[in-house]
DNA sequence: GGCACTGTATTAGTTGGCTAATACAGTTGG
DNA sequence: CCAACTGTATTAGCCAACTAATACAGTGCC
């Protein structure tokens, strides 16, 4: 599996999970219907009590990123959110102006803000158009 | 003063200081040299300890988004942040890439991200312009 | 010098987050 | 039906984060 643990991070255990996978989904390493490493696999492999696993998909499966068949497994959902587009907006927006105002301290220009943005974007997006073909 | 505390929001009262003066000032609502108030006074406008305050101006301070001198007070710093280039893209990436994965979680396409982007940043930095001016 | 203001240090208590141990429950194939 | 796999529930303990009470220390003005 391709999820690595960081102990000294700071950021508890079931967050990164939960993060990793989601940036997985996100860039389409994971694709719909796609299985996870059961509950028990994923918590061997990290070293980790089961429950701090559970306690991850649970996290994704309340955001709609996967669900969950007691006794088969758990596998990427097909669609994400249920969320008005205005509160989808809204939710990104926070996201991207708490990164802007980081960038003003960090005496980044708008230009290079702007460049940073494609960076990103391209990251995340240009993945997912690949794996869309390859796999 | 111009800060919010909200006890729902799950986020420390310390770190909400910190988030909303680190605004302020990437908006230009603050600018270099002005006075905050002072620990007390912050303190019993909020209904907080005084210690509480002290940690959110302390992280301002680490920061490098203020300063502080024994007995006069605590003003905004001049400069920020020391930090190579290569490291201020780091972080700003990290902040824009995680606001992305949201982004696409949420079923927003590229051109609806892209004006996401370009709103925040509307809102921050033309915010900097006229207050820059006004006052 | 003393009062009134600054920020600071020490200590301590409460709370909730996180993780773990362990036992329970649904599904499926031999 | 039983073994072997899924996810789930309960309980408990540890620990760190957060906040507060309180006392200390620097500065400046009357």
């Amino acid at each position: 599996m391709f999820i690595n643990i960081d102990p000294s991070s700071g950021l508890p255990i079931y967050m990164q999970i939960v993060q990793q996978i989601k940036t997985a989904v996100a860039m389409g390493r994971l694709q719909t219907e796609d299985p996870l490493p059961s509950v028990r696999q994923l918590a061997v492999e990290l070293k980790v009590n089961p429950n701090t696993v559970a306690r991850a998909y649970l996290d994704l499966e309340i955001e709609g990123v996967i669900y969950k068949r007691q006794g088969h497994g758990t596998f990427v959902s097909g669609q994400g959110v249920e969320m008005s587009k205005r509160e989808r907006r809204k939710t990104v927006g926070r996201h991207l102006e708490k990164a802007v105002v980081e960038a003003v301290h960090l005496g980044l220009d708008e230009e290079e803000m702007r460049e940073a943005f494609d960076a990103a974007l391209e990251k995340i997006m240009s993945a997912r158009g690949r794996e869309a073909v390859g796999k």
